[in-house]
RNA sequence: GGUCCAGUAACUCAGUGGUAGAGUAUCUGCCUUUUAAGUAGAGAGUCGAUGGUUCGAGUCCAUCCUGGAUCACCA
């Protein structure tokens, strides 16, 4: 490639050849460690006075060495320390080992804890050996520390790049590193709540012959020796309702959905949802769960209860507003739907452009006018309920307005969070639903859902009243986080082939 | 897909038509208490790509690539 990092590629491989004339294997198999970094970092008066050799593991992440002596940073999963490194106390062979040691080495080195003429807790090093070698030199990342706080200078800031190498952004950015670290405990308080309500967790087919439980459009697949195409799942919906009708009364997945659809900061074609069903309660069952979940992650995982997020400010704490889709449209606008009437409506989205698919009836275009008027107002959380049924081919019916669907959305800084029903158990509704679907899918909206014969003979044998609800995971931690981005949030998000 | 912004050394960036630069990193010398930063020197770039305008293009124009923001589409 360029001339300059096959240079410096090349000065790394001598290098490494000099080790090995040297009688030092690069990559020894063996590796010591007697403590992590940060186990140093209480009682260090203690730790300096018992003089008690220890032995640590890490990369070396800074060298400042001076002819005889050095110093250098070696880092761990747990911290970071600084290593004094002096050919008085390893002896000539020893040192020759530092000074053929590079920033991005891992290391271990044995010796005790002291304080520098500088007053830094240090290892004074007795000995030093090569764990692995680099071969190619990280980014220059340096930093300091003023009042507390650090000040960092040619950080690696490069957005695309920090994506497609995460490994360096995970190694120089420690503030990045820890976003993955929130997301693993989010998963693991998520587990942790619904375990405590008595949930089981499954998993059920990412490969499926049909797909459903949400409007998108699929990725198909093909395998060979069925020959037959499959679709990669675009929610967890029909399977776990099968799981219901199985006998089991309270189930969750925490799983990828993959959605062939645009990608944006709050889209990756792959993205993990939750999804939970419990039999015996609905929709305000799962209001009341909802709440009680995202409150807990803030709490417990976070500990705060108000986010930045997209440049606004979130709280969670109190109670949550609820209303009514129709209800919400009636006072950012004015308009009042309440009657479904069609050609009111639809002059409406006709005064306002906007833009009416093919085979749209009331309820869709009351949806679009909510998204129009209402959604990214709606900043603070708030249950927006009463879907349009033409729009909720899943959810149970209002039983006073066989319009509405006994449904929610969450909705936080005008972005949906979570959405959730009484879930449809009648199997001849459900058909009649699928079939109006069908409809929307031939007169060519992409996203229809398709008739699933196999989940209503399910149905047909019976299936509890219940309530499900999903969230989106990757928009729960971007807030928890604080992050604007879903890509911020996804370890290896979604880029075009290089 | 539309619009806007960006792409120059490994990293962070400067360079508004006239010999491609700085700091860090790297390499070499000296150096036994440094901590973004000892000190002296050195090497390092197809200026995202292609075409054009011009005596001359990193700079101006066109097209394309990649990324970001925003709108559209979309949960």
């Amino acid at each position: 490639m360029d001339s300059n990092i096959s240079q410096l590629l090349k000065l790394r491989r001598e290098k490494l050849s000099k080790i090995i004339e040297n009688g030092i294997n690069p990559y020894p198999i063996n590796s010591q460690r007697s403590h992590y970094i940060n186990e140093f970092m209480t009682d260090k008066e203690t730790w300096i006075s018992s003089e008690k050799p220890i032995s640590v593991c890490g990369r070396l992440v800074a060298m400042r060495r001076q002819g005889k002596l050095g110093f250098g940073n070696i880092e761990d999963i747990s911290g970071k320390i600084q290593i004094y490194v002096a050919q008085n106390i390893t002896g000539e062979d020893n040192y020759e080992v530092f000074k053929l040691c590079d920033t991005g080495d891992f290391v271990q080195v044995e010796g005790t804890l002291f304080f520098t003429q500088a007053g830094e807790y240090s290892i004074k090093v007795a000995k030093i050996t090569l764990l692995s070698k680099n071969l190619r030199p990280l980014p220059a990342v340096k930093e300091k520390t003023v009042d507390g706080k650090v000040i960092r200078y040619d950080e690696f800031a490069d957005i695309e790049l920090r994506y497609r190498k995460r490994y360096l952004d995970l190694l120089l950015n420690p503030n990045h590193r820890q976003v993955f670290v929130l997301r693993s405990n989010i998963m693991k308080g998520i587990r942790k709540f619904l375990e405590s309500r008595d949930y089981i967790e499954v998993e059920t087919p990412i490969l499926q012959p049909l797909y459903g439980g949400a409007n998108a459009r699929p990725f198909t697949t093909h395998h060979n020796t069925l020959d037959t195409d499959l679709y990669l799942r675009i929610a967890l919906e029909l399977y776990l309702k099968r799981l219901i009708v199985g006998g089991f009364e309270r189930v969750f997945e925490l799983g990828k959905n993959f959605r062939n659809e645009g990608m944006d900061r709050t889209h990756n074609p792959e993205f993990t949802m939750l999804e939970l069903y419990e039999a015996f309660t609905d929709l305000n069952g799962m209001m009341e769960l909802t709440e009680s979940l995202i409150k807990f992650l803030a709490k417990e995982v976070i500990g705060k209860d108000t986010f930045t997020f997209q440049g606004k400010q979130v709280t969670i704490a109190g109670d949550w507003k609820k209303a009514s889709m129709i209800d919400l449209i009636k006072e950012h606008t004015g308009f009042d739907a309440t009657d479904f009437d069609i050609d009111k409506i639809t002059a409406m989205c006709k005064q306002h452009k906007i833009e009416i698919p093919k085979g749209a009836g009331a309820g869709k275009m009351i949806s679009l006018l909510f998204e129009t008027f209402v959604e990214d107002q709606l900043i603070q959380p708030t249950f927006v309920t009463d879907f349009p049924k033409e729009i909720s081919p899943l959810a149970k019916a209002k039983p006073d307005n066989p319009n509405l669907t006994d449904r929610f959305e969450l909705l936080i800084a005008g972005n949906e969070f979570a959405n959730a029903f009484s879930e449809l158990n009648d199997p001849l509704d459900q058909r009649a639903r699928f079939e109006a679907q069908a409809k929307l899918k031939e007169l060519g909206d992409e996203e229809a859902n398709v008739v699933d014969e196999d989940f209503l003979e399910a149905l047909e044998y019976g299936m509890p009243p219940m309530g499900g609800l999903g969230i989106g995971i990757d928009r729960l931690i971007m807030l928890l986080t604080e992050n604007d981005s879903i890509k911020e949030v996804i370890l290896f998000p979604q880029m075009k082939p290089e």
